[in-house]
DNA sequence: GAGTGGTCTAGACCACGTT
DNA sequence: ACGTGGTCTAGACCACTCC
C-alpha cells in the first residue's frame, strides 16, 4: 500500500475533474478523507494544501474545504540573471555599458524611491548582446546606498548580474506590456521603426525599501514562456 | 517557545542574506539544524523545502542542501477569466462573438493537437469588450470533444468563460510577446496601424492531451503584472 | 462553543545519488 | 555503502471562524 500524498493529489484531482465533487460544493474533512483514503490525516493535508495553492480548492478553518468555483490559472516562471538566459539558449554573451552618472530621478522615480532632493541616484544604461547582436536595452535607477566602496565596475559584469548575487532581494514588482520601439530605441537596438518591443518594467525591494528600478526592452522576437 | 516553520524560514533566510552561509555553500543538514534551533526535523524541512520552491536553496539527497549560487527570481501571476479581469477594474463586459465554424486547423495546430485529418477542429473568434471598447481579441482551436450535446451558446458565454468552469484543465503553456498590428487587426481593436500590441499564447491540456490553443491580442495600454 | 484546518513532535522507513 | 533529504504515521495542541 503506503499511499503518498501525490496519490492523494491525484485521486482528489480525479474526483474534481470527474465532478463528483461541484464546482463551489464542500468536500469531506481532512479526517474523513484520510480514513476513507487510509492514510494519516498529515498526508491529506499535505495534498489539499497542495491543490489549494495550485487554485483549484479554496480553504478556510471551520467552514471547510470546498471546489473552487473559479479556477485561477496561476503561472510560474523563472526571470535568471540575463547572461545566463542568453547563454542558456546557446548564444554568447555580452554587455555594453552605454552611460553611467549620478542624477536626479524624475518625480516618478524619486517618489517611487522616497530619495530626497539633492540626493541623486545612479542612472545605468547598457545594452545586453547575443552574439554581438542587441537583444536587451537596460534603463536602470540604483539606490547608490547598496554599492561597496569601491564601487563595481559596470562595464565588466552587468548592474544585473551584480545586483543578483551581491545585493539579496525579498520582493518586488513586475510590469509587462508591449511598446513600439522610439527613434532612439530603433536605433540602440537596430529594429525596424516602431516596432512592436517586449517591455519589462521591475522594481526590486529589500526589506521593504526599492533598491532599483529598471526598464528592459527587448528585441523583436523575444518570447516569455512560462507554466501553468 | 514553540518555533513555527516559518520563524526556522526567517532565521535562515537572515544568514543567507548576513553571507553567514555564503552562496553556493553547503549548509547543516536537516539533523543538525533541528538540533541547534530546537525543534523537529520536519519542521526544518518544511522551511528549506520553502526556501528551495523559492530558488534561494537548492538541495539534493545525499549532496545536501547549498545556497544558490544564482538566486533565480520566480515570478507568480494569476490568470483569471477574462470577464473577471475586466470587471475587477471596475469596467463593463461584453463578449462578441466574430466566427464560429468546423475547419481544419492550419498544420502546426493539427500537430499540436495530434488531430487526425478529416477531424476537423472547432474555430473560434471573438471579441472582449470594456466598457464596450475592444480590449481583447481572441483566436481559439478548440477541440471539439470536449463539447457536450447541445453545444453551449457561444454568443452568450464566452469559450474562455465556459471553458474554465467546465473543462478541467490539468497543465499547459502560456507564452507572451509583442507584435505589430496586422490590418485586420487594427480594424478589429480600432487601434493604430502597427501599433504595438501584448500578445498572449495559450495552450491548455487535459490529462495530457491538448484541449485548446488561443491567441489573445491586448489592445494598446495592457499591462500584465506580476509579483517577485 | 465547537468544528475544521494549520502545525508540531518523535520516530521510522525509504529513495536517491554521491562516494 | 552510506549519508541526506523525502515522506508517512499517530497523536496532540492551537488558531481561526462560523454559528
Amino acid at each position: 500500500m503506503a499511499l503518498g500524498w501525490e496519490d492523494i493529489r491525484a485521486e482528489v484531482l480525479r474526483r474534481i475533474e470527474a465532478r463528483h465533487w461541484a464546482p463551489g460544493a464542500l468536500i469531506p474533512t481532512e479526517e474523513a478523507l484520510s480514513e476513507e483514503l487510509g492514510c494519516a490525516r498529515t498526508t491529506v493535508n499535505r495534498a489539499l494544501r497542495d491543490l489549494a495553492a495550485a487554485g483549484l480548492l479554496e480553504r478556510r478553518r471551520k467552514a471547510g474545504t470546498r471546489v473552487a468555483l473559479h479556477p485561477v490559472r496561476r503561472a510560474r516562471f523563472d526571470i535568471p540573471v540575463t547572461r545566463l538566459e542568453i547563454e542558456g539558449r546557446g548564444q554568447s554573451y555580452a554587455f555594453h555599458l552605454i552611460e553611467e552618472r549620478r542624477a536626479e530621478p524624475p518625480a516618478a522615480v524619486a517618489s517611487l524611491f522616497r530619495s530626497l532632493p539633492g540626493a541623486p541616484l545612479l542612472r545605468l544604461r547598457g545594452l545586453h548582446l547575443a552574439d554581438n547582436r542587441p537583444a536587451i536595452y537596460e534603463e536602470r535607477w540604483l539606490d547608490p546606498a547598496v554599492l561597496p566602496e569601491p564601487a563595481p565596475d559596470f562595464r565588466r559584469i552587468s548592474p544585473n548580474e551584480w545586483l543578483v548575487s551581491h545585493v539579496p532581494w525579498t520582493g518586488g514588482d513586475i510590469v509587462f506590456s508591449a511598446a513600439n520601439a522610439s527613434p532612439e530605441e530603433v536605433d540602440i537596438l537596430g529594429c525596424a521603426p516602431g516596432a512592436a518591443l517586449f517591455l519589462c518594467e521591475r522594481v526590486t525591494e529589500a526589506e521593504g525599501r526599492p533598491i532599483t528600478s529598471v526598464r528592459l526592452l527587448h528585441a523583436p522576437g523575444y518570447r516569455l514562456r512560462a507554466d501553468l
